[in-house]
DNA sequence: CAAACACTTACGGCGCGTTAGAGTTG
DNA sequence: TCAACTCTAACGCGCCGTAAGTGTTT
């Protein structure tokens, strides 16, 4: 089974110009016809090539994939997790560059050019007014002045991922104990009723919600 | 006030050959001083290649920022968003490889070769096994087996983000309604308290902690 | 006068795409 | 004989690092 380099370059998806770089910088070396002077690859070079292109996907550099494809199975695995390393320091920049520029989106609309917990800080007591206005008299009658001060300290210690997940999160559980209750398949779920309005008061104290 | 561009390469930190390189690509365009030939920069030159470098620092390419630095800021911003656009897909990308070298990985070592959703699922079943064992009959008792059932459900509906965040969330809030109770700063906040301890329980019965 | 600094020109690197010119096969 | 294929060599891209060789300032 012999491949002139359309036959392989046609059969894998990559371009001749590609095969014969790599052929180049001994990646992936092709024989000779003796008379021609053409190149042609066995059945072999075709496995090879394709472990080439699985570890291009994976991100791997060409000369990396030259020590990769002599390389056993556990040693293989180690390189794998070096380079995920290398792959996480690339996704935290490119984490850092969007946050930089989102926030020079906001700076430049001439609004919060606070840090980054200086506007969350901020988003809380935002969010604490608007909860005042819509709740706290209610709030206050029906669970009293402390359990209302306590709610909005709770609330106050929130980090920003807990904020993010909150109501998501909220949301579910209620559903669920909502639905159970009103669609009678747990008729007797006083109980989980009760935890369920509780739970629905505790979002409202701190929310403005449900 | 004229830099001499070793004088601004020290200044801004950026390299004379990066200068020299600013210069000919149009970028950055030095004047001359007329004996020697030598190149100068004005106060003026320091501002844009300030700019320059922050641009740089957003991942733009020197081309682009070209246009940029003469661009004004409702049409940056424009750009900025433009870019934050191809800055996530490169994002996605890295994720995806990521994902693809773990589940390689994996399967190397011979291991689960589930999807990430099957691995979630399994350990939800896990937890709730654990769960079993060690509150069940307690949490009956308590609450009755409706509640217990519904909690379950409730639990397997628990998005893998929800599971992430569920545990500090809960912790940060039983935490400051039992410190209000025993620093004695809240005496009458009996219905913060009974709000607690719904909670407590109410996370007892999902994760059998606390 | 020498050291320090400035200038221009050009190769290298990564992973090929893309001509350009010339030989080989079917 | 002609189309279709093969070969090698070389430029280009993006952003400079790194010489090498030569002129200018202090």
């Amino acid at each position: 089974m012999k491949y002139k380099i359309n036959e392989l370059a046609k059969l894998s998806g990559v371009t001749t110009r590609t095969l014969r770089y790599y052929d180049k910088i001994d990646l992936l070396k092709a024989k000779r016809m003796t008379e021609s002077n053409y190149r042609y690859y066995t059945k072999k070079d075709v496995e090879i090539l394709q472990q080439i292109m699985l570890y291009k996907e994976f991100g791997f550099e060409l000369e990396q994939i030259k020590h990769m494809i002599q390389t056993k199975q556990k040693l293989k695995i180690e390189k794998f997790k070096t380079h995920l390393i290398t792959l996480n320091k690339e996704k935290q920049r490119i984490n850092k560059l969007i946050k930089n520029i989102e926030k020079t989106i906001q700076a430049m609309k001439g609004e919060i050019t606070m840090t980054d917990i200086e506007k969350f800080e901020g988003l809380k007591d935002k969010l604490i007014d608007e909860n005042d206005k819509q709740y706290k008299e209610e709030v206050i009658q029906k669970w009293g002045n402390d359990a209302y001060q306590t709610s909005v300290k709770a609330f106050k210690k929130m980090s920003k991922e807990d904020y993010m997940h909150f109501e998501s999160l909220s949301k579910n559980i209620i559903d669920t104990l909502l639905e159970a209750y009103n669609t009678g398949n747990d008729p007797k779920s006083e109980t989980a009723l009760r935890a369920a309005k509780m739970h629905k008061e505790w979002i409202g104290i701190a929310w403005g919600r449900y």
